[in-house]
DNA sequence: AAGGCGGGGGA
DNA sequence: TCCCCAGCCTT
């Protein structure tokens, strides 16, 4: 039987996870947070974090978001940290501070999901709901050569039915990460090693040899591109930072006074003419950083740096303050601004 | 239903 | 250069 193979296969070639060695919901909730859209080995490290930092979900909901945050930083999706960061709060007021223990309370956790409340349900508490994730997928869409895209908006249901009626008389656990751990180590999206996968036998995409066509995709991403011109100010060991709006890219994140453009039309002296209608302030000197490339998966940032060195601080028209340097590391960063500091200040 | 949201690694 | 990763939320 299909199910019974994909497990037994997982139960000989798992990987040693630390999130598998445990039941608490809570860690595996953590666990499912930080990997959302997001490979093992770059959320492995994350995870034994905010393990060490928040042990409990008490602790993880008494912390400060911006702390959160900072532990976050370099991950990517900041979205997951602060609903990850609500969710704890939920957890300790709505629930009691009992961890919800089954599928319909799960998603009523702040960035829990489809996905991640059946995966929190199989796995910690046995309830058996089938995942539905990106490797779930291109497993099925392989293994039956479905051809509905997995773009379109029927899609899920239609995935979660097949592998409902596959997870009957399975380990709903054992089942759920199998499937997850055979996408992730064998079907891969290119190359899949058909020879080491348990079921190629009855995997339609390997009989006909059509594995790059699945799994079925009618969208195509569009990349937009963003101008960003930050002026650094700073005055000795201080430095002016703002706090990024909640709605935007790196929401609730810090960062410097930020021009942002159309194009790349940035004028340095137009700006501080603008910035500083009554009179420039005296300057110590300005320097301009390299052009940085920054690409994420919908957006292309080009940005530039001006360092400028104030003799005094100054009062700027916008939200932001000068803080000390050392406070500063301590704060939560967009990965475009801590490239930034390696390069630049920290030679100072 | 579609758009927005990060960053990194592999082919 | 492109793909896509243990997806979710907002509009």
């Amino acid at each position: 039987m299909l199910a019974k193979k994909i497990a037994d296969w997982y139960l000989k070639n798992k990987r040693d996870l630390p999130w598998r060695k445990t039941k608490d919901p809570y860690l595996i909730w953590m666990s499912e947070i930080i990997l959302q859209q997001t490979r093992v080995s770059q959320g492995l490290p994350y995870y034994e974090k905010f393990v060490s930092a928040f042990p409990t979900v008490a602790d993880l909901a008494q912390a400060d978001e911006s702390q959160v945050l900072r532990l976050w930083q370099g991950l990517g999706y900041y979205s997951r940290a602060r609903n990850m960061h609500a969710a704890a709060k939920m957890v300790m007021k709505e629930f009691g501070g009992k961890f919800p223990d089954h599928y319909e309370d799960l998603k009523k956790l702040k960035g829990v999901g489809s996905y991640t409340a059946a995966a929190i349900a199989s796995i910690a508490f046995g309830e058996a709901v089938p995942v539905v994730d990106g490797n779930v997928y291109r497993v099925l869409s392989r293994l039956f050569e479905i051809d509905l895209p997995i773009t379109s908006s029927g899609a899920y249901k239609y995935f979660y039915n097949i592998a409902d009626q596959l997870i009957t008389g399975q380990n709903p656990a054992d089942f759920n990460q199998a499937f997850m751990e055979l996408g992730a180590m064998v079907c891969h999206p290119k190359n899949p090693d058909c020879e080491a996968c348990p079921v190629h036998v009855e995997c339609g995409a390997f009989l006909h040899k059509t594995q790059s066509e699945y799994p079925k995709k009618d969208k195509k991403v569009k990349t937009k591109e963003r101008f960003l011109n930050y002026l650094v100010f700073k005055n000795r060991d201080h430095i002016w930072v703002n706090q990024r709006p909640s709605k935007d890219i790196w929401a609730n994140m810090f960062d410097f006074y930020l021009v942002e453009k159309e194009d790349n039309s940035f004028d340095l002296e137009h700006e501080l003419g603008l910035i500083f209608p009554s009179g420039l302030p005296k300057f110590v000197a300005i320097n301009k950083s390299e052009k940085f490339f920054h690409v994420l998966t919908h957006r292309k940032i080009t940005a530039y740096f001006w360092e400028i060195e104030l003799e005094n601080m100054v009062i700027l028209d916008k939200t932001g303050e000068f803080i000390e340097l050392s406070a500063f590391e301590n704060l939560p960063k967009p990965q475009l601004i801590v490239n930034y500091l390696k390069q630049y200040l920290s030679h100072n």
